[in-house]
DNA sequence: GATGGTTCCTCCAGTCACTGTAGGAGCAAG
DNA sequence: CTTGCTCCTACAGTGACTGGAGGAACCATC
């Protein structure tokens, strides 16, 4: 309510760009906020929390489609939160899924590095560990 | 060399679709087959390999970018592989990296579901929990 | 040899979550 | 009044694919 902040002061205060902004006013994510005079967008602190809300849900590794489905049950909270809940949890399984894939690859990278004799790309295991796996086929 | 593989047998051996293959060979990390009397691409054991090496380094997170230094590198058995080297170490920093960030948020997101009381959004943690963080503002 | 089903061909548009650019207008300070 | 910054819209580009249209080719069967 206070103090009108520009899209370069949300940007600043919130740690997301202005094009970004403009682009989640687009996609539906942030509201069409009032202009001044000038057509100049006019924020408040309100704008500030629901776009760091937002910030923070897509480093989270939300996808847009989440975000709005959380947005819009803090908007309406009367509402049932299992579906809050579900969204997390799906997220948790995938979170876990990655986490197990990358520390395999860390494993191998590190196998990788080791071996390579810093010589020639023959003898280098950078590339073959890398094939090798290529002969593995199937099932990921 | 021996028998001709179609698009779609080299897509079942290396798990890769079809038209992943032909965008594979648009943007230069598969190189154009010989194709039949119909037109068609042909492809022997040498592709399978070539593309299960992109599969495989594609799934381990590696950018195209990276798939084609690689690649040169690899068909090149005479360089250097220091580059090949540092590409892996410089993914190995990032993979490292991104299994602190996903760890760290399925902590968090443990920590939301647990406190979730299942009832209402008002009372409910998982939102609660962006919005917490959305007032930690600035530093990611 | 006609038929039908599958596979393949090219070309192009769409996806996601932005990012960047062009070309202009508003605004505040010197 | 001019300089320089911020902001405006509109649109094109990114990466790494994915999907569809519309048509040709191949294969098996009748």
């Amino acid at each position: 309510m206070r103090g009108d902040l520009s899209i370069g002061e949300l940007s600043r205060q919130a740690g997301v760009k202005a094009t970004t902004i403009r682009f989640y006013e687009g996609a539906g994510l942030m509201p069409k906020p009032p202009r001044s005079e000038g057509d100049r967008r006019l924020y408040d602190e309100g704008h500030v929390r629901r776009l760091s809300f937002i910030r923070h849900a897509r480093e989270l590794g939300f996808e847009m489609a989440d975000v709005r489905a959380l947005l819009e049950l803090s908007d309406r909270p009367e509402g049932d939160c299992g579906l809050a809940d579900e969204i997390a949890g799906r997220h948790l399984t995938a979170v876990e899924a990655k986490i197990a894939k990358l520390t395999a690859l860390k494993g191998e990278l590190e196998r990788m590095i080791s071996q390579c004799s810093h010589g020639v790309v023959a003898d280098c295991r950078v590339i073959e560990a890398l094939a090798d796996h290529a002969h593995c086929g199937g099932e990921h």
